[in-house]
DNA sequence: AGCAAAGTTCAATCTAAATTGAACTTTGCG
DNA sequence: CGCAAAGTTCAATTTAGATTGAACTTTGCT
């Protein structure tokens, strides 16, 4: 006799879907793929730490995703390992500080990108030293000098976010 | 007799290429196209303003994604158009206050995002208080509202990032 | 008005990045 | 140890979204 409510005991309800939704969304505006955001947002709502396989098999993504989806998300500090578990599974639970999760990005995703647009801007300054013309040199180094700016009122600002967000 | 230095008078020097992959980079971490950083870079780095076939032309990028690209931009306010010009072509030029190219974006793709996150937020609000098992509705209301307190930081802390990258 | 240059639009194409899945390595129980 | 379950890796595939280009609209000069 088949279920009467749906075929298969793994299908996710609708509530998990409107929060995979929203955390799907959430995480394409900071630049990362879709399976991230149904991985932690199916750890999020989940009342108890999940495998690897349960992921795959609520989620319907290939062990592959799983598994690298996992790892970017324990670099960011977004998932980390729970303890205990009765089997030999890794089950992870999510971090759920708001401040654990600005200070992961922005130390995983955010400082690279300054520290090498500060390498590139600082060989730039120098090619821009370079330049014969002085009408066009001096107006070069105004905008590297800008560039330059930007680039330091980015890495002042971050202090102040992670305090602002900090619980 | 072919060019001593370059075969084509429209091709970028090394210190414009320089420039753009700045740029390029730059934009990339905010989920914007390539072109977008291009042709904001080539106007950036341009000591006169640039009608679209002169985007076309250095940037060797079709007129379409030119058109789209200013378009993006303008809205953005990260470029206006400068007033005068010889003949009928319209000439943009770079907005290059830090103030305003952030006040944009959070604008047009920051708020955008928190607002539909807020409705769906609200959504689910309601869909977890009708969860009938208590020990779940709990566990689902308390989730939510940690969603929603999230969404209200990140509300709260873009003012201050704009006062902070204010000048 | 008539015309050509300028700019826009959007379906078709291309490309970069995400995802898959099968082969592989690791883990730890009996 | 030997084995199966767990997890990882990465080349091949798929997919989302950026770019193209040709048809179209708009602009403003003579």
């Amino acid at each position: 006799m088949p279920d009467l409510l749906s075929g298969d005991p793994h299908e996710l309800d609708p509530l998990e879907r409107q929060v995979l939704a929203v955390f799907v969304d959430g995480v394409r505006v900071l630049g990362l793929p879709r399976s991230i955001g149904e991985i932690y947002g199916l750890l999020f709502i989940s009342p108890s730490a999940l495998a690897l396989d349960d992921l795959v098999l609520r989620l319907r993504i290939s062990k592959g995703s799983a598994s690298q989806g996992l790892r970017l998300l324990k670099n960011l500090g977004a998932v980390r390992e729970a303890d205990g578990g009765e089997d030999r599974r890794t089950y992870y639970e999510p971090a759920i500080e708001l401040k654990r999760l600005v200070g992961g990005f922005i130390r995983e995703q955010i400082r690279p990108h300054l520290d090498s647009g500060k390498t590139k801007i600082d060989l730039l300054a120098k090619s821009a030293r370079s330049v014969h013309d002085p009408v066009r040199r001096q107006f070069l180094s105004e905008r590297v000098e800008r560039l330059d700016n930007w680039m330091s009122s980015g890495a002042k600002v971050l202090p102040f976010l992670q305090k602002l967000l900090g619980q």
